[in-house]
DNA sequence: GTGGGCAACATCGTATACGATTTCGAATAC
DNA sequence: GTATTCGAAATCGTATACGATGTTGCCCAC
């Protein structure tokens, strides 16, 4: 009603101000996403707050049972390691896909993101050190040829943000080495590598994260991954 | 109205209705979706439509502006490329994360089916040949280890489905060759190859069907695609 | 004849209302 | 004390209604 969220329908701020609460664990997984109450705190009526949580539905972040409502999905760290593997696939292909149109400049800016994050690691804070991680790689990729590849990367980036905030909070030693292994993709991107080593390292260097994980925390689990 | 459809909500019945009418090409893109219209013709209100209309916005089935309606997306064969490419990524990994779990039974299936495909040449049906096509790959990822992953190949083939019927209409040269990288990796898996080498064939496998498309309709423009 | 404006129409967005389904607790039987 | 049934409360699913927005075509001025 006042003035700029004017811009978007209800359904729309219904669905932004879900996900900002479920993005900010104010509704953690698990949590009752009752229609009525909602529509009540954001003052309207049901109608476009069945919307929104249908779109949230669509791109998993709730999960909805006929006759019976939404609730924030579950994230058992089993869906965090699926999601991670699709993501090291995904994301090693995009930045391939992505590495012969990066102007100096653009590896430029990666380098010195990069570099933030080495000074991040004296006083470490998993989540900085993430947000920095994540900018990382999305300069990586974001010039992607192929935008439907673009997307299903971002999604799966969106996906894990909810998931867990960060893996570097469980494996502090795995961020030194992701650093380097950052500056190794740089330099083959500088030198014009074959897009096929490009992406195999790019695949690696996520693979190496979520191993590092699995090791820390479930040391007689093994996961059926290729050895990509 | 009939006994069986009772089962599923309104608004799902409504979602299934409109996406059969877009798969068989009774709407095609660019048809208007009327939320009265289509509700009327489902003896509904337009509640449950909007809802079925926007689960479909959210698999990229159709666009949707504000005030204005739904409309089919329509389909450039640029998106088809983009999707071919993500599917050849997604389903070579797929494939590769399943091959160790799949049985002798399941080769058997699938050779059978392959079987039926040789056969096909003959008197030959792009439509049939492609629906065999996605039975075929079905078996080889259907296990596979990573549900995410599942879920976003098979998004992927919904999503080429309705893109367009059949590369193979385009390209018929294709499909013999087709048949018989099929049965290479069919003795991948039973050889026990290595993922990786299972995942590189499976890979070219899809990307060569997108190549043959393109050489044969845009002889002079090449996509961006990594040496895979 | 052509362009701009206005009016009628088509369609969407959301509110309200109510029947349908599920959940939860209390009362009863054993 | 435990299991079972019944009923009330909570919540969802859908219909109907109406104001808001966009679209179309006609009419008039020039």
């Amino acid at each position: 009603m006042s003035e700029v969220t004017a811009s978007r329908s209800k359904s729309q701020q219904a669905y932004h101000w879900i996900k900002q609460r479920i993005a900010s664990q104010e509704f953690s997984p698990g949590y009752r996403l009752v229609l009525g109450t909602i529509a009540g705190e954001l003052d309207m009526s049901v109608v476009p707050v069945r919307e929104a949580i249908r779109q949230l539905e669509a791109e998993g972040l709730v999960m909805f049972e006929r006759n019976v409502g939404a609730r924030v999905s579950m994230v058992d760290d089993t869906a965090y390691r699926f999601s991670m593997q699709a993501l090291s696939l995904l994301e090693g292909a995009a930045t391939a896909l992505s590495a012969r149109a990066l102007t100096a400049d653009d590896v430029r800016r990666a380098r010195s993101v990069n570099d933030l994050m080495v000074e991040t690691l004296e006083h470490f804070d998993p989540r900085a050190f993430t947000a920095l991680n994540q900018e990382f790689h999305a300069i990586l990729f974001e010039k992607c040829a192929n935008p439907r590849m673009l997307e299903l990367v971002q999604a799966e980036w969106a996906r894990l943000g909810h998931l867990r905030d960060s893996t570097f909070s469980f494996v502090p030693g795995r961020a030194a080495e992701s650093v380097r292994e950052h500056e190794n993709i740089l330099v083959l991107i500088e030198n014009g590598a074959p897009l096929a080593e490009i992406e195999k390292v790019s695949r690696r260097h996520r693979s190496a994260t979520l191993d590092a994980y699995m090791i820390h925390e479930h040391p007689d689990e093994v996961l059926g991954l290729p050895a990509f």
